[in-house]
RNA sequence: GGGUAAUUAGCUCAGCUGGUUAGAGCGCUUGAUUCACAUUCAAGAGGUCACAGGUUCGAAUCCUGUAUUACCCACCA
């Protein structure tokens, strides 16, 4: 069946997944024909990042083609290859998505209470899974599908928990009450890495207090202050140090001590501090530091509590407008100063103004577990590509305090504890157990009641690599895993995390490489955003361009560790590649015998050595390429290999003289070189050489084969001859000229190539030239055409000829450098003698012209 | 405030350990259509490699400083 004159990705895509699903290359086992003889293989496994169950799939998701083309390649070479695919319940970011789908129905999660909530929360997420995997499919990526984890299955919890209950036996587990973090709607704590700041203006009021006047943005709180703080050296207060002070508010007479804290800034405001422990995080340390009462004017809810008198339960801004209005009545504002700016927390997947708030909740000690994690990272036992990132994350752990792992969102996984609910207080404040039965037997029945709170998301994806290769029974042949790969943003929240986990529950670093991508951003280099307008949707650039496009054009001009610009236009002409790939094939197919079997490769003409040579150095550097992560360069080696050497030079070659086996071999080897980028048009057209016997994805990655360097460069030679010719062809508009020349050998045994190549009338051996020098670097050649046009050209030969001069000087001074290490100066020679061969040949037609 | 990176053709970006007459794709200009591909072919224009110093026989590449931009972290009564 011949092939279409255009390669149609979406008439190939679909079969070709099926077909490389059914066939078993997702599976480790999937290239065991490849290990046949070859002993021990080492393992390579990938765990993907595990995207959110609920969401779509967005450009940044697209990234994930760097671990496809890593997996494609090792399974290429034969080793057991494990890409293990997973989602994620996205604990908070699915609550809010789904209180929103509540909300459409007038309803609240209070409505439904805690667990129906959570059921339908995860029954909904489940549900929603399926719209992710099938998108993962459509990238082509070659996760094995059997080994698929969710976060919540049964097997992952029993490992998180398990993990939960040793940190809590060694004494890693505490509970406390500390100031948080807290997001009003979602009703929970989260860590500062979950928060997004925003500068914003808001009034600055000076307030008085007694003798002092304050300033504030959040006179709100001011039912929570219990000192006033000074810096002890500043002398406009620090005698009060220790004093108490009356003063009027807004609730009657208040009295407060005055402390001297070198937190305060004298320069700042007035340099003098009301503290609010409460509801401040650096207030709170001050509390500690000085022992001060601690005062929640604050309810969890976002409402001022019964402290706050007649303001209890106002909002936050509410309560601040009134409070500012009554201060100013009362005359105890001093003034306030509008033009304030300051950056205010919010809660990065709601958007709720973060209110610091002192609440019980679970804390995780890091300082044994960060000490093994920096010190892997800094004996590269575990590597950073690209290697800036390395320093990044030490520094991060470096600085970690302990870890708040407690959330009060309704989804997510439960902390297994249950508290004492008698009466006998012998018995443990609470147990770790992971189901009622177990509490049963330390409370008995009804005498416990279970934890509400449940793990930051974190806590359990941070022990994604061994828990999910623990549940599918991979764990001796695949952990630790060969690489971790995935988006730069989170470095701090799961790669370190990870980390940490990993070495603490198996003794061993979770993965050996972290490579890490940066956003994806549009055309003009910027960000994608909703609001922007610019966001490019993969999965529609799949479907119109076809999905090996899309991966091309993430792939080359990218560099690692920053991100990449996409636009229409670069997929556009990445999907031009796919055609011209399809096309070279079908030339080539179409050229063999119906039966044809191939046979080694027997170079013959100088162009065969050529192509071969270009061949070999190719699979070199691409294989070298994606071994040290440069998968842009790898990309675009493919892509010149194809293009610029074996479209453009060598099929052209070959219609004058053709050699089926050179041809089919290299299609072969392009296709293997090209397949773990470009997986789906390459196995198309691997589908359609008949003699093939195994899918492409399980063929083996192409050797370096035999090089002929002498050949190549004669070679080469033809082409610069070829080129030459076509310039000053088009120059002087000449219409298939006549070539004269003087060489029997190179030009004369090429003839029907160069003639086809260059678009030659006919060619003519002969001792003396005529007409217009050839202006390149090898035996002399005319283009046989009258003086008189000649004439015209000769001021571009002049200014070829100075230009050539002044490339001659240049080279001169550098050989006069006696310092010049001698692999330069015999380049430099090469060079030389290569440049002024071209200048005497124009030297020489320019005088004959006279 | 601290850090990390970037600054190369009109645009988006490559350029790994210093030695190429500084590259690619897109865009632009000119020409080409029986003979795999117009999703094509041939050719062309276009760059003081941000700036200033320094190291070196030699710097887009290494060092220092400056400017601009982006991102990250911390803090902001």
């Amino acid at each position: 069946m011949p092939l279409d004159k255009a390669y149609d990705p979406s008439k190939y895509e679909a079969d070709i997944y099926h077909l490389w699903e059914k066939s078993g290359a997702f599976t480790p086992e999937g290239n065991a024909a490849l290990r046949a003889g070859k002993g021990s293989v080492e393992p390579f496994s990938i765990i993907m990042p595990p995207p959110n169950a609920n969401g779509n799939l967005h450009a940044g998701h697209a990234m994930y083609l760097v671990e496809d083309v890593l997996a494609r390649y090792a399974r290429m070479q034969g080793r057991p290859t494990l890409w293990l695919p997973g989602a994620d319940h996205a604990g908070i970011e699915t609550q809010v998505v789904y209180e929103r789908v509540l909300a459409a129905e007038g309803k609240s999660r209070f409505d439904l209470g805690r667990e129906p909530f959570y059921d339908a929360a995860l029954a909904f997420t489940k549900q929603n899974m399926g719209n992710v995997t099938t998108q993962l499919r459509s990238l082509g990526f070659s996760v094995d599908w059997s080994k698929f984890q969710f976060t919540l299955d049964a097997d992952i919890l029993t490992t998180v928990y398990e993990t939960f209950r040793r940190m809590h036996a060694d004494g890693l587990i505490y509970r406390g009450a500390r100031i948080v973090n807290w997001c009003p709607h979602c009703r929970s704590s989260f860590s500062d890495i979950e928060l997004k700041y925003r500068e914003q203006l808001d009034p600055l009021y000076y307030i008085k207090y007694g003798p002092f006047v304050i300033a504030t943005v959040r006179p709100e709180t001011k039912f929570g202050d219990t000192a006033i703080a000074v810096n002890p050296k500043d002398d406009r207060y620090n005698k009060l140090i220790g004093t108490t002070i009356q003063a009027e508010d807004l609730l009657g007479p208040v009295k407060f001590q005055v402390i001297g804290d070198d937190f305060v800034a004298p320069e700042f405001g007035t340099g003098v501090v009301k503290v609010t422990p409460a509801h401040d995080p650096n207030d709170w340390e001050m509390g500690q530091r000085h022992h001060l009462e601690v005062k929640q004017v604050i309810g969890t809810d976002g409402l001022l509590t019964s402290l706050a008198g007649k303001y209890a339960g106002m909002t936050v801004a509410d309560a601040r407008a009134a409070t500012a209005h009554d201060l100013q009545e009362r005359g105890l504002m001093d003034h306030v100063d509008m033009n304030y700016s300051h950056s205010v927390a919010f809660h990065d997947r709601c958007g709720t103004l973060i209110e610091p708030l002192v609440t019980d909740q679970w804390w995780l000690k890091v300082d044994k577990l960060k000490k093994p994690a920096i010190a892997a990272i800094q004996s590269d036992e575990i590597q950073f590509y690209p290697t800036r990132f390395k320093k990044q994350a030490i520094d991060w752990l470096e600085n970690l305090h302990d870890w708040n792992i407690s959330r009060q969102n309704w989804f997510g996984i439960h902390i297994p504890i249950y508290y004492n609910a008698t009466t006998d207080t012998s018995l443990p404040e609470y147990i770790v157990a992971t189901d009622e039965a177990e509490a049963i037997k330390t409370y008995g029945p009804g005498g416990y009641e279970a934890e509400t709170d449940v793990f930051d998301t974190w806590f359990s994806s941070g022990q994604w690599p061994y828990a999910t290769l623990m549940a599918t029974g991979d764990f001796d042949q695949f952990y630790p895993t060969s690489v971790m790969a995935t988006a730069r943003d989170i470095l701090y929240l799961w790669v370190t995390r990870m980390i940490m986990f990993g070495i603490y529950r198996t003794g061993q670093v979770p993965f050996k490489d972290v490579y890490l991508w940066g956003t994806v951003n549009d055309a003009a280099g910027k960000k994608m955003s909703k609001s922007k307008g610019n966001v490019i949707n993969p999965l529609e650039m799949t479907s119109k361009y076809g999905t090996d496009a899309l991966r091309l054009a993430l792939t080359i001009g990218v560099t690692p560790g920053t991100g990449g610009s996409l636009s229409v236009e670069k997929i556009e002409g990445y999907r031009n590649f796919c055609n011209k790939l399809w096309n070279v094939a079908r030339f080539i197919i179409e050229k063999l015998p119906e039966n044809y079997s191939p046979t080694a490769p027997e170079p013959k003409s100088l162009a065969d050595k050529w192509i071969l040579t270009k061949l070999a150095g190719a699979t070199k550097q691409i294989t070298k390429d994606i071994e040290g992560y440069r998968f842009s360069e790898a990309g675009q080696a493919v892509y010149s290999l194809l293009w610029n050497d074996f479209a453009d030079w060598y099929i052209e070659a070959s219609k004058a003289e053709t050699n089926i086996d050179v041809l089919a071999h290299c299609l072969e080897t392009i296709l293997k070189l090209a397949h773990p980028i470009a997986p789906f048009v390459t196995e198309a057209i691997w589908q359609q050489m008949a003699w093939q016997k195994q899918n492409l994805i399980v063929s083996a990655w192409p050797e370096t084969g035999k090089s002929y360097p002498a050949d190549a460069k004669t070679f080469q030679t033809i082409i610069d001859l070829v080129s030459a010719i076509r310039i000053q062809s088009i120059a002087l508009g000449l219409a298939k000229p006549k070539l004269v020349h003087s060489s029997k050998e190179l030009i004369g045994e090429n003839a029907d190539i160069i003639q086809g190549l260059a678009k030659l009338g006919s060619l003519e051996y002969s001792e003396k030239g005529k007409g217009l020098a050839i202006n390149y670097a090898g035996p002399n050649a005319w283009l046989d055409i009258e003086k008189s046009s000649i004439d015209d050209y000769k001021s571009r030969l002049q200014s070829e000829l100075a230009e050539k001069t002044a490339y001659l000087e240049k080279l001169d001074k550098q050989l006069a450098n006696d310092r010049l290490p001698d692999h330069i100066r015999e380049q430099t020679m090469a060079r030389k003698a290569e440049a002024s061969l071209i200048a005497t040949k124009l030297a020489e037609q320019i005088a004959s012209v006279g």
